[in-house]
DNA sequence: CAATTAACTGGACTACAGTCCGTTTGTGTG
DNA sequence: CACACAAACGGACTGTAGTCCAGTTAATTG
């Protein structure tokens, strides 16, 4: 199922192919897609595992400064800039999968997982601040529609520059 | 039609309420509701139109310092504040607006009003920087979506605190 | 006023996400 | 091996956004 999804997916688009399409070239009915995926954006998360997982690995046990190790600030700098980059990689498929259903990329497991992480960081990079609201702001602009609609206007370095400017200005000790 | 509209989504909430139904409260056919709004977010558009247009006219001819007259960070401050209200008012209309399709937010014309407003501002209070994806990247945190995904974590007060703070940090000058 | 043309209208129609249920397939038991 | 039962399956079905076109009304002109 998953070969055959990504298979159609890289071949017409990830919008363009419909479940039915995906459960035909599958060989399989589509009551049984949906029992395992749960939706479209579940499907798309599924292709999506590997590479999510390795960067969650990368920041749980990796080298610094992505990785435990370096300073909170430092270590904010580097997600904001592995994300963007795990972003731009994967932007097609993130954004279905976070535009699949309304909300859908707040109830997802993962969102939950970069939120605590920045959560975490900013407040020890910023004591005193709200760390986590400060967490999902810094992830706003890190949304995969969001980055799709910039992109029309500015090229991926000026938005990964723009990032780290932005997370700079949220570590930055005020006077 | 604007008004039959107004009624059902007050009753019934905006989601729920499918073009079919409002169509045929208003007496009229399928194809004039959508010939005349495009789509469901327009729909909700034109019903946000006049609150839309208040606030746009606040800030081009408004006592300062949402208006004109204060000082750029000033304006960005207040701009942010005066978003947020609007946001919190409006939220289950703009969330429809902004996501009844893929990209609608970045496309309908309020955004660009919005975006070059920051965008000015900001060029003013941060020379040097890029005053055009920082605008982008402050409008991501007022979507409706993500404002809607963490007022379930956080209440209206929390945001509106946290979106200053974000607005301060993009606004003081880097040593 | 009649004829011609342009613009508007309503609802049938398509495509797609997601659900539901009758049917098949596999598994454990006497 | 025969049977009962559970789990997995597939495709028909529903609801909705958005499209399309045949019919109707309104405007224009001789």
């Amino acid at each position: 199922m998953l070969e055959a999804a990504a298979k159609l997916f890289r071949e017409h688009g990830v919008e363009a192919v419909s479940m039915d399409a995906v459960a035909a070239a599958a060989g399989v009915g589509k009551g049984t897609l949906f029992r395992r995926f749960g939706d479209k954006s579940g499907l798309v998360a599924a292709l999506l595992d590997d590479k999510e997982r390795e960067l969650q690995e990368r920041i749980l046990s990796g080298p610094p400064p992505l990785g435990p190790g370096a300073l909170p600030g430092d270590r904010v700098r580097a997600f904001v800039a592995a994300y963007a980059d795990y972003l731009f990689a994967h932007l097609d498929l993130l954004r279905v999968s976070e535009t699949a259903s309304p909300g859908a990329r707040y109830r997802i497991g993962s969102y939950r997982f970069w939120h605590r992480h920045l959560s975490i960081l900013l407040a020890e990079a910023r004591p005193g601040a709200d760390a986590d609201y400060l967490a999902h702001a810094l992830l706003a602009p890190l949304a995969a529609e969001h980055v799709t609609a910039v992109l029309r206007e500015c090229d991926a370095a000026r938005v990964a520059a723009g990032l780290a400017v932005l997370a700079d200005a949220l570590i930055a000790d005020r006077p």
